[in-house]
DNA sequence: CCTTGCCCCTATAGTCGCTATAGCCATTAC
DNA sequence: GTAATGGCTATAGCGACTATAGGGGCAAGG
């Protein structure tokens, strides 16, 4: 393996990615398309590494593709001030927050209803009442956010 | 409208949930299969109302379908004890624990990256300088967990 | 009588970020 | 010769919906 010259194999394991993750990056337009062997086979160089490496450290830290798309456009505007990377990563941040806090009452609450619970039958189990109760029923049942 | 016998758009209002998701629930057999009009319209009872609210209230509560599933029928066994309610319940508590830790740590690094920014130009954004460091590299990537 | 609007129906595709499968081709080692 | 390895494409699957296309029935208004 040449330093500057590999298959989507060996570009998967430097990157600890698995190789049709690559050929999604490259579907979804994060990766440049590569250049091909005679035998149709896609060849990689440290460039197509180290953008690589850069989608898997966004996602790592949870970074949306469509975020981490336009991160590494802008990453490579060098020159500019870096203003508008700074709202994708306070956004992201944002979300993060309410994330938590939306997880943390639901810790809350399911956590005092299986203290609750007295461990007896079914009729009387403490969780399955809190699912049956109707009284919150009729108020502000939008959208369910992801957890 | 009746109160025992209404339309999916009735059962929907009455459910604050919309009508797909009625049809969803009965194609994931969470809701049984109702009786139909000669014209083919499903139509529904208290009882359906019913167990179409406690699937809301799991869902409310973080609880995948095939977990709300299988409290939906171990909530019709009366007479046993509690137990597999309860291991559903905590399981899930475990996971939203997880959930927190994982997303607070991100919410660490995300806001000491962010802070550490100069708002300069990009070639010096600390955000990118981030996404690029390779120092972590080679270690344990393994999946990325959701958030 | 015809149109408009509303509600219902089925079937299918789209979301997101992959992962897995089927079925094929090329290279290499034995 | 053949088996193992690794590449290729195309497609389906996950979860929990949401949205769309294309159709039917029924009532009120013109």
């Amino acid at each position: 393996m040449e330093i500057n010259d590999f298959s989507i194999g060996q570009l998967a394991k430097l990157a600890h990615t698995n190789v049709q993750t690559i050929r999604f990056y490259e579907h979804k337009q994060l990766l440049d398309i590569p250049l091909r062997t005679e035998a149709g086979q896609r060849r990689y160089n440290v460039d197509s590494l180290n953008k690589l490496k850069f989608i898997r450290h966004g996602r790592e830290m949870g970074f949306c593709l469509d975020d981490i798309k336009e991160l590494l456009l802008l990453s490579s505007t060098r020159g500019q001030t870096c203003e508008q990377i700074d709202a994708i990563a306070n956004a992201h941040l944002l979300r993060i927050n309410s994330r938590i806090k939306r997880l943390q009452s639901l810790q809350t609450e399911l956590s005092r209803m299986i203290k609750s619970c007295q461990h007896g039958e079914v009729a009387n189990c403490r969780v399955i009442e809190v699912l049956d109760d109707h009284k919150h029923c009729g108020k502000d049942h939008g959208e369910i956010e992801k957890i």
